[in-house]
DNA sequence: ATGAAAGCGCTAACAC
DNA sequence: GTGTTAGCGCTTTCAT
């Protein structure tokens, strides 16, 4: 592949100029523009690239961003990959996508190929809260950027934490189904109550529930890593008790339609006999029965948000470790489909 | 960051005999135990990591592949590239997502940074045939080797051209509902007509049905991009047709949730009054109501298998371009829920 | 067994 | 305006 010698070498010029020229510093330091086009058009005839593995190793900067993730195929991660990838290549970077198997100790060879590539800077997600920690440790000495996207339960002084804003989020589903007349509200997660996503969840709904002077009954709360029986077994049990809730909110979109399957099992009409509002993906409920509302989570944003906050510090080469982790929540968006309707009459009281 | 030449001068040695050591040449080129192990440890000690950059700028051979598509936020794409990233881990490459947007006349951009990257080889999915015939004349002249996965439309000589076994999918899926008593089967493909895809499932489709001696009904045929409104109007119709199929084999997963959904509207139950059968993501339909049968398609396979012969053709640095496109078609396989069933008594006449 | 020297392709400081 | 020189960090060939 032709090189800047070549047709440095072809023109008789030095390096130094084609450089130069290829580079637009020309303005700076200046080049007749006689030789300036003829080193272009001969970069063009020759068909020149520059070599970014060469320019990576003499500026020491790959311009290349790390993406860590123990599940890139599930539904979240690829669009917060997307997003970065969006936001990345805007800027002129690449994004270079790694998998993390064992993520509590590390996947320590993943850690040192991310150190060798001299990434530029690294975002992650689905990963444990020690698994950040190692990363941090890791990435602290090499003044490497990190931010952590969606519900990672983050240490103290782990660079940046982008995630939903929970809060919102489920205030803009409470007040619809309050709205809607609905007093009794249950909240089925789908996540177990480890995980920090559940815990957001929970204390959101709560927060959304106590702004309504809403009761929160415990036996309509459940959490837990769910398959799709045990989400129908779960929803069944909370769906028979009575008083049972008339609208049930599902901590993810999968748990969603579990719920309205469930409900479908014991006779129960969705949304007349019962509202359900699915959290978290907004596409897959448009082709649930009934179809499904959701509080949309900003996956993409996450993603775009994290690149862009990671090339923000790249050029100061610091991160402030120092600091407490800063947390950007990024806004929700309340989808309504026909998963949910106004209380039934028989229903009212709550 | 702590370089070759730091530890060189620690230690009063050449560079050459560090870069020997570390790299693990030194059986070849004998060095001493002694300095053998003063270098390791020292290395160790100041916490070296080689600068893969300066490796790769060195060597020309950067050990990255590139996987190019327009949705990388799509369930196939998504596991293609998980399939692909493990495997490339395996044999120590990176793997780099590009995502392009004009894929008709090819996102220009995008294929200059591919070639400036020095990628080692590129596969890509969701292209269209154009877009793939540019990509394979901008790499053909610098042997970089192509692998196309999934539905596309590969033009000749185009490298590799990964997919899925669709006529043992659809044999299978046949098969299955055939010795369930169905005579009356439809195809909803949820996939444009244009697309190799749609194409694809088609002709797989009427050769499982010949196997079985089944006539394929036209009106119960249908192909189209669909939504989920639009695949819900055309199940009602084709279900409302007299007679109509006894069961549907739907296109995608999404295309299955809603085929369910219509027959739900019409009054029908699934799966006594109408079977139904998925073709895509193995996941998915585990939520539907009812649990949703699949074909499920083998997309991690597919992205660890171009990956696999991508690999295999880096040395030789030189593809057989000018082959016929080597297909290779990876098998599906049937996961039964409960969808399907035996046909009704009222719906055995063919 | 080890080192010197040249090379990869590019960038950057400074001289002419 | 352009060229010289040095440098990035590594690999590789050939002396010693």
């Amino acid at each position: 592949m032709v090189s800047i010698t070549d047709i440095a070498a072809r023109l008789g010029v030095s390096r130094t100029t084609v450089s130069l020229v290829l580079n637009n510093r020309s303005d700076q330091l200046r080049i007749s523009d006689a030789t300036r086009s003829r080193i272009l058009s001969t970069a063009g005839e020759m068909g020149y690239r520059v070599n970014a593995l060469a320019r990576a190793a003499s500026t020491g900067n790959s311009r290349v961003l790390g993406f860590l993730t123990t599940a890139p195929d599930e539904g979240p991660s690829a669009r917060i990959l997307t997003g970065a990838i969006d936001e990345a290549t805007r800027q002129g970077f690449f994004v270079k996508v790694l998998r993390i198997h064992n993520d509590s100790a590390l996947d320590d060879d993943a850690l040192e190929r991310c150190l060798e590539m001299r990434l530029g800077a690294l975002f992650c997600v689905y990963l444990s809260g020690s698994g950040v920690q190692v990363l941090r440790d890791a990435l602290e000495p090499h003044s490497v950027p990190l931010a952590v996207v969606d519900d990672v339960d983050t240490p103290q002084n782990c660079g940046l934490h982008i995630l939903s804003d929970y809060e919102s989020g489920m205030d803009a589903a409470v007040d619809h189904l309050f709205a809607l007349g609905h007093r009794r509200i249950g909240l089925l997660m789908g996540l177990s109550e480890q995980e920090l996503g559940a815990r957001q969840r929970r204390h959101a709904f709560e927060r959304a529930m106590a702004l309504h002077q809403l009761t929160v009954v415990p036996d309509w709360v459940r959490a837990g890593d769910w398959g799709p029986n045990e989400t129908d077994a779960v929803a069944r049990e909370v769906l028979s008790l009575s008083p049972a809730p008339t609208a049930i909110i599902a901590g993810t979109d999968f748990t969603g339609l579990a719920v309205i399957r469930a409900a479908r099992g014991l006779g129960l009409r969705v949304p007349d006999d019962v509202s359900i509002l699915g959290f978290g993906d907004a596409r897959i409920g448009d082709w649930a029965d009934p179809p499904m509302a959701v509080v949309a989570q900003p996956f993409a944003a996450m993603g775009q948000m994290a690149v862009r906050h990671l090339l923000e510090r790249l050029p100061q080469k610091e991160m402030p470790w120092s600091d407490p982790a800063r947390e950007i929540r990024l806004p929700t968006e309340l989808i309504l489909r026909a998963s949910t309707a106004r209380v039934s009459q028989t229903n009212t009281q709550p």
